[in-house]
DNA sequence: ATGAAAGCGCTAACAT
DNA sequence: ATGTTAGCGCTTTCAT
C-alpha cells in the first residue's frame, strides 16, 4: 500500500497540508516541524503520486514525445536533445511509440493528451503520419519536428534542408566541379524539393548555369539512385554530351546506388567522379569509400522543439509555424578535387 | 478547455454516472441514453483525463518502460516485443529515459511507480545500472531485461547466454574444428561467464577437452578482442603448440579484434581460422567478411518481460526470478569448414 | 435504468 | 507557522 501524505501527516504529528508544502520546499513552515516531515517521509518511502497531483495542479510538468518507432538515429537523436532541454528547464519527458501502426497515432495522441503530459512533441523522420485527427481537438501545444504534418498546421522544427543542398553543392564547387548532377529525391516530400533547389541556388550562385539534363529522378532509395545514374549517364551517352564530375544524391542511400552504377560504369569515385549524400546515416561512414555528406543537426532540432514548448507552457508565445536549423557538411572520402575526364 | 464527464451529462440530460457507464461500456442504460450520450461525447471532443481515471481506479492500465537511451538496437527490439504484447492485453506503454545519466535512475523510477504506471520494465543492455535503491519501496511488480541487476534481487529475462555459446561453439564443431579458442567478455558480467562454460560444456560434450591455453581474456571491446588475440598467438607460439583452427568471441564487438589481428598475423578469416561472435549487433552483416554470429531473442524477451508484468496485475503468480530465452545461430561468411594450416 | 454521495491523493485559497 | 475547506475528474457503492 503506497504511503500518501496523510500518513506522514499522522506519523508526524501534523496536518497533510503542512507536510505538502514542506515536500514541496513552499516557505513559512519552522525548520523543526520541516526537518520532522522530511524524516519521516524519508522512512516511510513517501512517493508523491503524479496522477494526484496533476489531477489537482492540472499540469504534470511532463513533456509527451510520439514516435513512430525507436532504434533510429533519426529519432533517439532528436530526443536526446529534447531530454536535455527538457531536465535543464525541470520537465520530464514520456515517450510513446506508435510502432507504424496505423491508427496508434490517435490512440497515443488521446491518451497523452487527456492529461498525462502538458505538451506534446512529434517526432515524424519520415513518413507523413497521419496524427492530424486526433491532434484537432488536443488542446496541447505541440511541435513537430521533420515532416510537414499534412491537412493541420502544425508548428515545425526541421532542418534547412536549402542550405544544406547549397553546402553540398558549394563544397563540389569549391572543389574545381563545375558539370554537378543532382540526383533527387520523392518529389511528394518537401524536403526534396527544397533540396533541389538549394543545389540550383548554389550553381546560379557561382555563376554557371542549371542544367535540366543533369537533374534525374531518384525516390530516396539505393536501387532508384542506381537507376537514375544510369538513366543520366545513358542520356548524356546520347547525346554526346561529357559526363558530371560529381553527383550529389538528394540523401545517403540513394547516393549509395550513385556509386554503385558509377562503377558499373567504370568510373572510380571519387578519382573520376564525387558524390556527396545528405543526412549522415550511420552507414555513411562504414562504406568505401566513407561517403562525404550533410549531417542534419537532430539535437538540437529536439532541445529547440521542447524549448519552444515549454517557453509555451509558461506563458511564452506559441512556437512558430515553421523553424528550420542549419546542418553541416561531414567530410569524407568520397568527394575530391576535381580532374578533368 | 477540456470536456469533462459534467460538461457531456449537461448537454445530454444526464447524470455524469450515467455518462461514466455509457462510456466505460457498461451495462443497464436504453439503448436511446447510450446512442444519445455519445453522440454528445463525440460532438464535445471528449477525451478521458488520464489522472482523474487512474486516481479514482487506482491503475492506469499502462505499462512504464525504462531504458538508458534510445538508438541501440537491443533497445529498441526489447521495447517492439514489449509493445506488441502490452497492445495485445489492452495496456498502453510509456518509455522513459536515463539518457544514461547517473540519479535519473531513480528519479524517473519514482515518478513512473506514483501512479503513472502498474508494473516497471526495465531495460539493462549493458552496464549494471543502479535503480536498486529507487525500487526497493516501489511496490509495483518489476522485471529487468538484460542484465542481473546489483544488490536488489529483481526478476529478470535474459537470453540464454550459455546455450547460446554451446550453439556457437557447436557450430564450428560442426564444421570440423578441434582447436578452437575462445575470447571472454569482462569477467565481472555474468553473461561473459555463461558463455565461457558454454563453450566448455559444447568442448566437453564432444569428447574434448577444454585446454585453458586456447582461453584468453578480451572485455568486450575490439581493441580487447585485438589484444587478446596477440597475446594467445603469442603465447602458443612460445609454447610450440599448433594455432587455433577457429576462435570464438564472447559478442561480436570483440570478434571484429580477433580479425584484426588474425590478419595482422597473416591469417585468413575463415580461410585459415574461422571466427564467430555473440549478439548480432548491425555492424555484423557489413564487415567483411559478414560475421556469422549468435543472436539474443531481443522482441521476444521483451514481449515474456510484459506478458509477465501483466499477468501479475491481473491475479497471476509474481514472475519467476529467471527466465531465460534460447538464441539463435546466424550463418555468414566468417566461419568454414576446417581446413588445416 | 438512472442518479446521489463519497472519496482516490493532492494542492490552491483562505483562515487562524 | 499551521490548519481547514473545497475541489481537480473520475469511479465506486449504494439508492431509487
Amino acid at each position: 500500500m503506497p504511503v500518501t501524505l496523510q500518513d506522514i501527516a499522522a506519523q508526524a504529528g501534523v496536518s497533510k497540508m503542512t507536510v505538502s508544502k514542506v515536500l514541496n520546499g513552499q516557505p513559512g513552515i519552522s525548520e523543526a516541524t520541516r526537518a520532522r516531515v522530511l524524516t519521516t517521509a524519508q522512512k516511510l518511502g513517501y512517493r508523491a503520486n503524479a496522477a494526484a497531483r496533476t489531477l489537482a495542479t492540472g499540469r504534470s510538468d511532463t513533456l509527451g514525445v510520439l514516435v513512430p518507432s525507436l532504434g533510429t538515429q533519426y529519432v533517439s537523436e532528436v530526443v536526446r536533445g529534447a531530454d536535455h532541454a527538457a531536465t535543464a528547464l525541470g520537465l520530464d519527458l514520456l515517450i510513446s511509440t506508435t510502432q507504424e501502426r496505423p491508427g496508434r497515432e490517435g490512440h497515443n495522441v488521446s491518451r497523452l493528451s487527456g492529461g498525462l503530459v502538458d505538451a506534446l512533441l512529434i517526432v515524424l523522420p519520415y513518413a507523413l503520419h497521419d496524427y492530424a485527427p486526433a491532434l484537432l481537438d488536443a488542446s496541447l501545444p505541440v511541435v513537430v519536428v521533420g515532416n510537414e504534418s499534412p491537412g493541420q498546421p502544425l508548428a515545425l522544427v526541421d532542418t534547412d534542408h536549402m542550405a544544406g543542398a547549397r553546402l553540398a553543392a558549394g563544397h563540389l564547387l569549391d572543389l574545381g566541379h563545375r558539370r554537378i548532377a543532382f540526383v533527387t529525391g520523392r518529389p511528394d516530400v518537401q524536403a526534396s524539393a527544397e533540396r533541389l533547389r538549394g543545389y540550383g541556388e548554389a550553381l546560379r550562385g557561382a555563376g554557371l548555369p542549371v542544367d535540366e539534363r543533369l537533374i534525374v529522378d531518384g525516390d530516396y532509395t539505393q536501387p532508384g539512385g542506381f537507376h537514375a545514374t544510369r538513366t543520366l549517364l545513358a542520356r548524356l551517352d546520347a547525346g554526346g554530351l561529357p559526363l558530371p564530375t560529381a553527383v550529389f544524391a538528394a540523401n545517403d542511400v540513394s547516393a549509395f546506388g550513385v556509386i554503385e552504377a558509377l562503377r558499373d560504369h567504370g568510373l572510380r569515385v571519387p578519382g573520376d567522379v564525387s558524390v556527396i549524400g545528405f543526412d549522415d546515416i550511420p552507414q555513411a561512414s562504414q562504406v568505401h569509400p566513407p561517403l562525404t555528406t550533410v549531417r542534419q543537426p537532430l539535437p538540437e532540432m529536439g532541445e529547440v522543439a521542447a524549448r519552444m514548448l515549454i517557453a509555451r507552457l509558461r506563458g511564452g508565445p506559441a512556437p512558430p509555424p515553421r523553424t528550420v536549423l542549419p546542418p553541416t557538411l561531414v567530410l569524407r572520402a568520397s568527394t575530391a578535387p576535381r580532374r578533368p575526364h
